[in-house]
DNA sequence: ACATTAATTGTACGATTGTGCAATAAAAGT
DNA sequence: ACTTTTATTGCACAATCGTACAATTAATGT
């Protein structure tokens, strides 16, 4: 009778990109509703696919949680510090960008903490949580550095390893700090206070000359 | 024939004492094995009671965590500020003694960092944890601003509101970021070198000159 | 056109969850 | 000694969880 040209119920996706699809889905769940509302069902909802997908292309729930915490946190990384290794700038500038990038949405935000408070609650009790942490909070540090590294050396400061170390646990608390009660607090901090908050504490853990 | 003195099955206990029995057990799983596995049946056989009593001395589940949660928020809150208020030493001293009580155990510890993002990450999706939320925090930060405004006042600084504000957030931020990498990686930042990069930092803030 | 591959769906299952409720028993009043 | 009160227990229940597996079906190669 009719040759109806019948649409597809369903597309097949090449996996790596329905992966990538499941992980934000995954992020978005635990951003709008916590960890405890993140189930596989919710998730492929989210995704618009049958939730019994989750297990074909990640072998156990635990595996795709994994997947989304290293995930998050390494574009966390990367948005805070994509312009640390700008050489083309002066290091007050990429300094100052750095900040900003950390403390304005989307790295400061209450999405993003509800992300990362979700995951950090379970790093003590799983082996693989606890490496993707330290992982990527070394990655972290390791791109500071150099920026401390430099500032230092620019206003003569000493700059052995161990003053190095110590400034950039410093700035990295404060920054820390500032994200968390940016990100909790939102109303009470906009993000040039905190921004400007920020600039002021660590050029003064530096030694750098705060400019107007 | 016997006349056994026959033991009691259970001990009825004051409602009271039995519903800080039950909080203190929350908290307990929380810390050992996350908020997922804090279940009315673990949180009982920590307690040492019926699964079912839970729901005699608490209206729903929700309601223990509420109260567990503000439980756990006031005793850090008191353990970080208990000696803020102690005139009878001068200011410097009470300064350090808070930053030592923040930063060290059990504050600054795995545990209460594993307790806090449990709960953290039920704030935005919850009113009551919303406010028991800002209470603490404000109550936090009305501790702590008497002790700048001081600081300020000492030094000469102007320590208009707008002022005591800022610097009150600064020193907040760096105490949270302190205690949130000192929590995370405790072998990496040992409590004596937090404390002496918190008082450092804090003391920089407020212009106070550094001890010896 | 047909066979092959594997991404996707649909359904079922056992385990665990918070909750509801009747039975029990410890403590206090009389 | 008896009654009353209520803290406590024991059990059942529906809902929801992650997982397992066979049946589909879109896409690819021939």
């Amino acid at each position: 009778m009719n040759a109806a040209p019948k649409e597809p119920k369903f597309r097949r996706e090449n996996p790596e990109q329905r992966r990538e699809q499941l992980i934000e889905a995954t992020l978005r769940v635990i951003a709008r509703k916590g960890v405890s509302a993140a189930t596989v069902r919710e998730i492929s909802a989210e995704a618009g696919v049958a939730f019994s997908l989750i297990r074909h292309h990640f072998r156990t729930k635990e595996d795709l949680m994994y997947a989304a915490y290293a995930h998050h946190m390494q574009n966390m990384a990367h948005l805070s510090l994509s312009s640390a290794g700008d050489i083309s700038r002066p290091l007050p500038d990429r300094l100052r960008q750095c900040i900003r990038d950390t403390l304005s949405a989307p790295v400061t935000n209450g999405e993003s903490l509800q992300i990362w408070a979700g995951f950090i609650q379970m790093v003590p009790h799983d082996d693989r949580m606890k490496q993707i942490h330290s992982d990527t909070y070394l990655g972290f540090r390791n791109t500071l550095e150099p920026l401390i590294r430099e500032a230092l050396v620019s206003q003569g400061s000493p700059a052995t390893p161990a003053e190095v170390e110590a400034k950039a646990i410093a700035c990295n608390a404060v920054l820390d700090g500032l994200w968390l009660e940016g990100s909790m607090l939102p109303d009470m901090l906009p993000p040039d206070r905190l921004t400007a908050l920020a600039e002021e504490t660590v050029f003064s853990i530096l030694g750098l000359p705060t400019p107007v």
